[in-house]
RNA sequence: GGGGAGUUAGCUCAGUUGGGAGAGCGCGACGUUCGCAAUGUCGAGGUCGAGGGUUCGACUCCCUUACUCUCCA
């Protein structure tokens, strides 16, 4: 039986035989491709070699693609062949072999008796069924029998789906799959698109040949090798059975590999899935989050997470997985083992973050069975399973099951219509940013990407106006407007454009005639280096020749900033150890923000000890050289490769005494030009991920002087040494509180004499009525006192006032003792009957009430209409 | 990019037409106990995220903002 990394070998094997280069996987998280998330197929890490937008250095490849997909999600772990994550063979043509090879050989691939030597019976195909070529070479050449070749329709034997019809416009062709038949029915393993056409607009004859056609397959791993294998579902080839397993060992259960529709076997074969995905994307340094494919890792692992709470887990268990999924893919993907511990811990965070949500939601969900038990109801409500669910995250899988052992019903009907509400409410936002049509299409097409000339030179004068952008359009003149913001491309150029965290160049181009546009910032659109700026004095026209000059102070502000971010990686990689990896950064002039791995806060010494690091490494006084090297050469040697980043194959390693990395960035020609870096600050972006924000030149010393300023102003007004300020300022604290409190008690005991105000209570219908007018009082002591008195005698009632001389305001507070309130009595009304004499409103409690007013002048008003409000209340 | 929610004691959180800032755990002291666990009493600890506004009065209502959580794209 063939395993799964012997058939992964012999395909490539097979192509390469074919004249096609191996290349190896791209990432499963192509940070250089911002169309797509996640790689999606084998074909992804090709684009630009099918669109015909970068030099060849082959015309064939063939690659095992780790691939991860989202849309069939739900169908995971119950049909035998949906993953998310799955690797894809391939084999591509740009522009070379075509239809007869790609149909010969994948048969022969597939029947030879030394590839993988299926019988032919078992084999059949489908084209597209106007693809009169592709049907000629499989009866005719292959001599496949007639019955079994299928014609299907484009919106299944062409790509992308249906598009002669539908569109969208652009490259596209006709396939033919490859079926093989097995006990349940027949699957296919092996798409072959051929990309042959340029759609351009509606039908009828909107199917332009390409003068270029390619090839592009795609045969699935895990189901050929199931097929060959033998196995009723992928879950059970050799390279992913053992992990199913495990994960049922790991959940205490027993794994039932008979019955595939056993809702536990769905449950440990979504979990392999998954936490299969996560452990490639974690191995990038994709961590679980909020947004985009950090979103779609988080969804992935708080899934598989629900499985195992639904199976009886408690505590966090998918990370126990982790080694296991790496010891299984370790023959294509070495490097997995290498990172086991980290992605462990972040996979456990993110497990023990989500269990907290589960138990915060148990929590709530109580309330919502009472309310259901108030209201005689026998059905959790749409609404309210969404609320827990949009709000806090708490899955309705689980609020089902959890009613349902309460014998409450679920009303997933109504929750699918909150979400349909919630989707149509929150995702009108801007979409379709991907099939925005490009203005500098035509210009890519016909020029060779702007060369950059910035790492030797901050001037050209001899550059060449390619582009200008006013907005979306193309112009082909522009002229002075300070208001306007255009893009301009040059020919040649020695602006940076903004790219690896580091802000784009500003400065001046000018023309002999007198035109000068100022340069805001430069970017990049693909390979195009793009300047952003106004045209402030005269007229620029495409085809002008221009002097192109970089803002050299900037620069070299930028460029200390750059060189003491390499510093700073390596600081804290021998510091902190090498999981201290970056994970993004921002350099700009003189200030830089540095992104890297680690779980922790990094504390004063540690921090102190790495600036000491930097700056020791800025008085050795390295030089910084950079040097074009062939990719592999230069991981030899070591140099950092950070994940995402779609490499040349020849890369720029910027090498400054211990530290070596890629990059593309500008560098001084010293390290020692920093002149000083000081850290600013150091603090979480997310978990996982510290944030370090230091400056450099003359920034840096600003930053001291800025501290030293403080520690000066702070010194004179203390009126004590600087040495001594923290010892001063802990005293002053510590008898300022002591000092508040004293005060506080003192005020509060000479402020009423309770006893003689109980003396001079008035009686009102057999009521003591205490008065007492104070002036600025504290509010506190007063309700003190009037507590006090209740305390002190009994039936009463008392009003005290107390004027705001500086407010010019009054406060009333009303209060009885409680005998009035059972007998209806309430402090309230009385309050409101007499705040009109003071211009104001009032209310409280039955038992005690304030008001406040505008009118320290109705306080006698005020009190004798209390007294009268007590008669007749009282009467 | 958008929707929902949150921010109150060291921690977990309560606070109902706007009217004296609370509970549990933890912490400290003193008891009961040979000691521990346990338990009792007392106590310390809060700019109620920040900034505006409405009001006689805002933790509470309105606006702005920061941060966190969460869902959708």
């Amino acid at each position: 039986m063939l395993t799964t990394n012997e058939i992964r070998e012999k395909y490539l094997t097979f192509f390469e035989s074919k004249g096609c280069v191996r290349r190896p996987s791209d990432v499963l998280v192509p940070r250089w491709d911002p169309s797509v998330l996640f790689t999606p197929a084998g074909m992804n890490q090709f684009k630009d070699h099918f669109l015909g937008r970068c030099k060849l250095d082959f015309t064939r490849a063939t690659t095992c693609q780790k691939c991860l997909r989202t849309g069939d999600i739900d169908n995971v772990g119950r049909t035998a062949f949906h993953h998310t994550f799955f690797e894809m063979l391939g084999n591509f043509s740009f522009g070379d072999y075509f239809k007869r090879e790609a149909i010969h050989w994948a048969w022969e691939f597939l029947t030879s008796p030394k590839w993988l030597a299926i019988d032919p019976a078992m084999l059949s195909a489908t084209v597209y069924k106007d693809d009169k070529e592709a049907a000629d070479i499989w009866l005719n050449e292959i001599k496949l029998p007639a019955e079994k070749l299928q014609y299907l329709d484009e919106d299944e034997n062409f790509w992308p789906a249906s598009a002669p019809s539908e569109g969208p416009d652009g490259v596209c062709g006709p396939c033919s799959e490859i079926y093989h038949k097995t006990p349940q029915g027949e699957v296919e393993i092996w798409n072959l698109v051929f990309t042959q056409f340029n759609r351009v607009g509606n039908p009828p004859n909107n199917l332009r040949p390409l003068p270029s056609k390619n090839i592009d397959t795609g045969m699935g791993l895990e189901r050929v090798t199931s097929v060959l294998q033998g196995v009723e579902t992928n879950f059970h080839i050799d390279s992913l059975r053992p992990l199913v397993d495990a994960a049922a060992d790991i959940c205490s259960q027993k794994y039932d590999a008979v019955d595939l529709t056993n809702e536990n076997g769905r449950r440990l074969r979504r979990i392999s899935d998954h936490v299969r995905a996560c452990t490639f994307a974690v191995h990038e340094n994709v961590y679980p989050g909020p947004k985009e494919e950090k979103y779609v890792i988080r969804r992935l692992l708080r899934r598989a997470v629900l499985d195992g709470v639904q199976m009886g887990m408690k505590k966090p268990f998918l990370y126990q997985l982790v080694p296991v999924v790496a010891e299984l893919m370790k023959v294509p993907y070495p490097e997995l083992t290498e990172t086991v511990e980290r992605v462990q811990s972040v996979i456990k965070a993110e497990e023990e973050h989500f269990m907290g949500n589960i138990d915060g939601g148990l929590r709530r969900i109580d309330s919502v069975f009472k309310t259901m038990e108030s209201e005689n109801r026998a059905t959790v409500a749409g609404s309210e399973a969404f609320e827990m669910y949009q709000t806090y995250g708490f899955p309705p899988e689980l609020f089902e099951t959890i009613a349902g052992e309460r014998r409450f019903g679920f009303d997933w009907e109504g929750f699918a219509k909150e979400m349909e509400r919630h989707g149509e409410l929150s995702g009108t936002g801007e979409k379709n940013l991907l099939f925005k049509r490009d203005p500098l299409e035509g210009i890519k097409k016909a020029n060779n990407p702007p060369e950059f000339l910035g790492y030797e030179t901050l001037n050209v004068a001899d550059a060449q106006v390619l582009a200008i952008l006013d907005g979306d359009q193309l112009a082909e003149s522009a002229s002075a407007d300070p208001d306007k913001t255009l893009r301009v491309a040059l020919n040649k150029t020695p602006f940076y454009g903004e790219k690896g965290g580091q802000v784009g160049d500003c400065g001046v181009i000018t023309t002999a005639n007198g035109a000068k546009f100022v340069v805001e910032t430069t970017q990049y659109d693909g390979e195009f280096i793009i300047h952003v700026g106004k045209l402030t004095d005269g007229a620029i026209k495409v085809g002008d020749a221009v002097n192109a000059q970089v803002d050299v102070a900037k620069r070299a502000a930028v460029s200390r900033a750059h060189t003491a971010t390499h510093l700073l990686h390596a600081a804290l990689r021998a510091r902190l150890g090498g999981h201290a990896e970056q994970q993004g950064s921002k350099v700009d002039a003189d200030v830089l923000r540095f992104d890297f791995t680690h779980h922790e806060a990094l504390g004063r010494e540690t921090l102190a000890q790495i600036e000491r690091d930097v700056n020791a490494m800025i008085l050795e006084a390295y030089p910084v050289t950079c040097d074009e090297t062939p990719i592999e050469d230069a991981r030899k040697l070591g140099a950092m490769m950070l994940f995402g980043e779609k490499y040349p194959d020849i890369v720029r390693v910027v090498k400054m005494g211990p530290s070596l990395e890629f990059c593309g960035g500008t560098h001084l020609r010293n390290v020692a030009q920093v002149g000083f870096c000081k850290i600013v600050s150091e603090e979480s972006v997310s978990a996982g991920t510290r944030r370090i924000t230091a400056v450099t030149g003359l920034e840096a010393l600003a930053a001291i002087q800025r501290a030293d300023e403080i520690e000066t102003t702070l010194a004179a007004a203390l009126r004590v040494p600087a040495s001594e300020i923290v010892a001063r300022v802990e005293n002053l604290v510590s008898s300022t509180k002591k000092l508040r409190k004293e005060l506080e008690a003192a005020t509060k005991k000479e402020a009423v004499d309770v006893d003689a105000l109980i003396k001079s209570a008035q009686d009102v219908k057999g009521v003591k009525f205490v008065v007492f007018e104070a002036q600025d009082a504290d509010a506190n002591a007063l309700r003190d006192a009037i507590d006090q008195i209740r305390r002190k005698t009994e039936n009463a009632a008392i009003l005290f006032a107390n004027v705001d001389t500086k407010a010019n305001k009054v406060a009333l507070i009303a209060a009885c003792t409680r005998n009035l309130v059972e007998r209806k009595f309430s402090a309230v009304e009385w309050i409101k009957a007499v705040a009109s004499h003071v211009q104001g409103g009032g209310g409280g409690r039955p038992d005690m009430a304030q008001a406040g007013g505008k009118n320290p002048a109705g306080v006698k008003a005020a009190v004798e209409a209390s007294k009268k409000f007590l008669e007749e209340k009282l009467a």
